[in-house]
RNA sequence: GGGCGAGUGGCGGAACUGGCAGACGCGCUGGACUCAAAAUCCAGUGAUGGCGACAUCGUGAGGGUUCAACUCCCUCCUCGCCCACCA
């Protein structure tokens, strides 16, 4: 009897998958019905694979075995987001260029990956930091410039007075800069932008028509944060309107004063008239130094300065009232400014408090205890003191206000978003250039798509000088004009790594094409995504630019659907034995390099997927992972039972009895559904118990063990090929079909009846499958511990009977 | 503060559409094998009471609907994740 030794039999597949690509690559010419598998491609880090990775990978990997033994003709693909800033980090720290530390990363990655059996056709796979795919990206960036959805403005960014840099907000934490932890402030730089605002709408909107997990979808909405609302305009002087945004137009008449943005135009516009600008001028000045976190700190206390000289005056009310500039109004929503209305926001109440401001009471509160002295009322209601619009509802209030305003011309319904405009300029080296050039004669100009793509050039030196690396590499930053031809130069930017994520699943389809960024018979060949599985960290900010790039291609026909993502599902966390976070600082990182070593990549991968739900966050317990290895030994050592027979008259059906042929048809049922339903840990519960069952029998037959080894083929791949190849056949067993179950084997014969008295189990009846209610509630009476309960069966009220499971008495 | 999700044995978890709570695995206890240990195999393992058959209680807490509730409804508590002055 061999023993299993998975270090032996893993190497031995692993070689021979690699050899045998073609098992694992999706086929263009087959006509077969497509499914797209997609992981999210990782970042190539120093710190090489984590447990996460191996749960989402191994998840997705099993769903594509079995799509493929279906049947399907399966595209699952690999590649690396290998733009970013540890890359440049490590960089700046060790003088080693970025390209190199991140193709060791990636070297390592694929050792690790392969180490897993993971089934991905690597004929396909891609890298963001290669000139043939930022090629594309950059292509993107021209496309959405073409089309008016890239443009320029002045934006605050971050900004590091001691480093001298630009810094991503990833890289800013608490308001400290995370590598020299000094302060950093806000400073104005153009910047780029993508103008995603434009798909807001259909942005909301489609979430209806993909799978995705629901939590998902809201979150998604609560990001673009659309509200419904009006802007009105108070007049300041004859000339001079301030414009507000309000949801809450029914508390109009309860305004007693206006609040703008320390960045507000109307500071610049009424200057002459401001009584106090040196005030008002400190209270900006200070305003701009604070970092957004400081400025939207929840228990600061609401600080601004009146703008003395200048009244905005209601329109509902032609009441003037004044005017202060503070900080908790943020520029960048709605209009910049708002209406104050103390007695029904919470943080104008609070702001009015301390000011000492009027607070007016527009919308009563049925709650007698309530008083307006204690806190704001927030909530809608019946109108009061407020014109001809008293004792109506806030919602027809809301309706008709907007209805005088628009006939008036003092304002019209609005609707703002909270999402904002994609800012993807960054002032970083390791990441791709964007292609633009700007000449002092015609100004912006792009680079002509024939001249892509735009190489990122060596730099010596990447430490940050307050712009761009690539300024200091001045063969790059000389160009000419492609309009006039004259000196130009170029942009020094490059473009936040999402924008390579944003598009790479297109890719996948033709990654080697050099005319187009994928060509338009493989998009429609591929695409989209049937099944997508990543992380839930990338819910907002990686799966909504990736919806925003595909209804631009839509939009403008390149493509012909409007969703990337089919199907998403996110794996859930798995936090350290301690049940905190896994972290380097915490030292309770768990290696996969090391289980997978110790234990073998198989019995890792089961373990990963019989720790619970995928999408459930997780803790790790080494201790229990010698579950699934004795598992795998006994499915091995099983082999031995198997009844050799050269008789072929003796049949298989007899070697098995009936039961077990029974189990073996319902694990198949089971197994087949989890699949579908990504319940993995309950697949493999159910082939425990199918394992369980053969163990006990003298032998079993030859047909049944094929069986048990496709079921468990995607899961634990290697020893199903071991197997299969210790059973005589002479091709891989992912080329063999996915079993079917015989509905007739699934039904019981005989079933167990739970009998209930009064709602309490009693007793447990077995009758066949087709008795109907007389026969149960007869045999069930006829049961000694029945009788018991019930003496007499005239005090029987009721009877329920649920066929198949049970029989309750109410006595 | 808002949104989403979750609370089931010593632990990870299972339970269809309201129908035997605790499948499967870990751990633990006892036994077999062994000079011994590990490994393996067999039996047991929610709590309480009882020699026992069995009975009662039991899915975060409290209430409700129902013949029947982990599952549905109401109130509350705890934990996790994400967002957060969005007018």
């Amino acid at each position: 009897m061999k023993k299993y030794n998975p270090k032996l039999i893993e190497r031995k597949w692993q070689e021979y998958w690699a050899k045998n690509p073609k098992l694992y690559a999706a086929d263009e010419k087959s006509k077969k019905s497509k499914f797209y598998c997609l992981d999210m491609f990782p970042y190539p880090s120093g710190d090489g694979l984590h447990v996460g990775h191996v749960e989402g990978y191994t998840a997705s990997d099993i769903y594509s075995r079995y799509q493929r033994m279906i049947g399907k003709n399966v595209l699952h693909p690999m590649g690396w987001d290998a733009f970013g800033l540890p890359a440049e980090n490590f960089a700046i720290k060790t003088g080693e260029h970025p390209d190199k530390s991140t193709h060791r990363n990636i070297k390592n990655f694929t050792k690790q990956i392969n180490s897993l059996g993971l089934s991905y056709d690597w004929s396909r796979e891609i890298d963001t930091s290669s000139p043939e795919y930022y090629k594309w990206t950059q292509w993107f960036f021209l496309f959405l410039y073409e089309k008016g959805l890239a443009y320029r403005k002045k934006a605050k960014v971050n900004w590091c007075e001691s480093c001298k840099t630009v810094l991503a907000n990833e890289q800013v934490e608490d308001g400290i800069c995370e590598r020299c932890k000094n302060e950093v402030i806000q400073k104005d730089l153009e910047q780029w932008f993508f103008r995603i605002t434009d798909f807001a709408e259909d942005l909301i909107d489609d979430l209806d028509k993909i799978d995705w997990p629901e939590s998902t979808k809201t979150a998604q909405k609560n990001w673009i944060g659309k509200s419904e609302g009006a802007t009105i305009k108070f007049e300041v002087t004859k000339e001079y309107s301030l414009e507000v945004f309000t949801t809450r137009l029914d508390t109009i008449f309860g305004c007693t004063y206006c609040v703008v943005s320390p960045e507000h135009p109307l500071i610049e516009n009424l200057r002459p008239k401001i009584e106090n600008p040196k005030e008002v001028e400190k209270y900006v000045k200070l305003a701009k130094k604070k970092t957004d976190l400081e400025r939207t700190e929840l228990q600061k206390e609401k600080t601004g300065v009146e703008i003395k000289g200048v009244k905005a005056t209601n329109p509902f009310t032609n009441e003037e009232v004044p005017i202060f500039i503070a900080d908790y109004v943020l520029s960048t929503y709605g209009t910049g400014a708002v209406m104050a209305v103390p007695a029904h926001d919470e943080r104008d109440w609070e702001f009015a408090k301390r000011y000492k401001l009027k607070i007016k009471e527009v919308i009563k509160s049925l709650d007698k205890k309530y008083s307006v002295k204690n806190e704001a009322y927030i909530n809608d209601g019946v109108l009061a003191n407020s014109g001809k619009y008293s004792g109506l509802a806030s919602e027809k209030a809301r309706e008709e206000m907007a209805m005088w305003l628009e006939k008036k011309n003092l304002g019209k319904r609005t609707i703002t978003y909270k999402l904002r405009d994609w800012l993807i300029s960054r002032q970083r080296y390791w990441g791709a250039p964007i292609p633009m050039i700007h000449c002092d004669k015609c100004g912006w100009q792009m680079v002509p798509e024939k001249d892509l793509p735009v190489i990122l050039p060596k730099v010596k030196d990447y430490r940050p000088k307050g712009t761009s690396p690539l300024g200091t590499n001045l063969n790059f930053v000389n160009t000419t004009c492609p309009k006039c031809k004259g000196a130009a130069k170029r942009e020094l930017d490059t473009m936040d790594t999402f924008v390579c994520s944003s598009w790479y699943f297109f890719r996948f389809a033709d990654p080697k094409n050099k005319n187009e960024f994928a060509g338009k018979g493989k998009i429609k060949k591929w695409l989209p995504v049937d099944l997508y599985i990543g992380g839930a960290e990338h819910t907002v900010l990686h799966l909504l630019y990736s919806r925003f790039f595909t209804k631009a291609l839509n939009k403008y026909k390149y493509i012909n659907f409007d969703e990337p993502f089919v199907k998403l599902r996110h794996q859930g966390m798995i936090v350290a034995e301690d049940g905190r976070k896994m972290s380097k600082s915490l030292g309770n990182v768990i290696n996969p390099d090391k289980i997978a070593g110790q234990y073998g990549a198989d019995i890792l991968r089961l373990f990963e997927m019989f720790m619970g739900p995928l999408e459930d966050s997780k803790s790790w317990n080494t201790k229990s992972i010698v579950g699934p290895k004795r598992f795998l030994e006994r499915v091995w050592s099983l082999r031995y039972k198997i009844k050799k027979t050269s008789d072929k008259s003796n049949a298989k059906s007899k070697i098995l009895s009936y039961n077990l042929k029974g189990l073996l048809h319902k694990t198949i049922k089971k197994v087949t559904e989890d699949i579908e339903n990504l319940h993995f840990n309950t697949a493999i519960s159910s082939m425990m118990i199918l394992v369980n069952e053969m163990e006990k029998e003298p032998q079993i037959s030859n047909d049944s063990y094929q069986t048990l080894a496709l079921l468990l083929s995607p899961f634990a791949p290697h020893i199903a090929e071991e197997l299969w190849a210790e059973l005589g056949h002479k091709r891989s067993i992912f080329l063999e079909k996915w079993p079917k179950f015989d509905p007739k084997l699934v039904v019981e014969k005989e079933m167990v009846i739970v009998v209930q008295v009064n709602g309490k189990v009693r007793d447990q009846i077995s009758v066949s499958v087709d008795a109907g209610e007389r026969e149960v509630k007869e045999t069930a009476l006829e049961q000694e511990k029945i009788k018991k309960y019930i003496p007499n069966i005239d005090n029987i009220r009721k009877i329920i009977f649920v066929p198949g499971r049970l029989i309750n008495f109410v006595v």
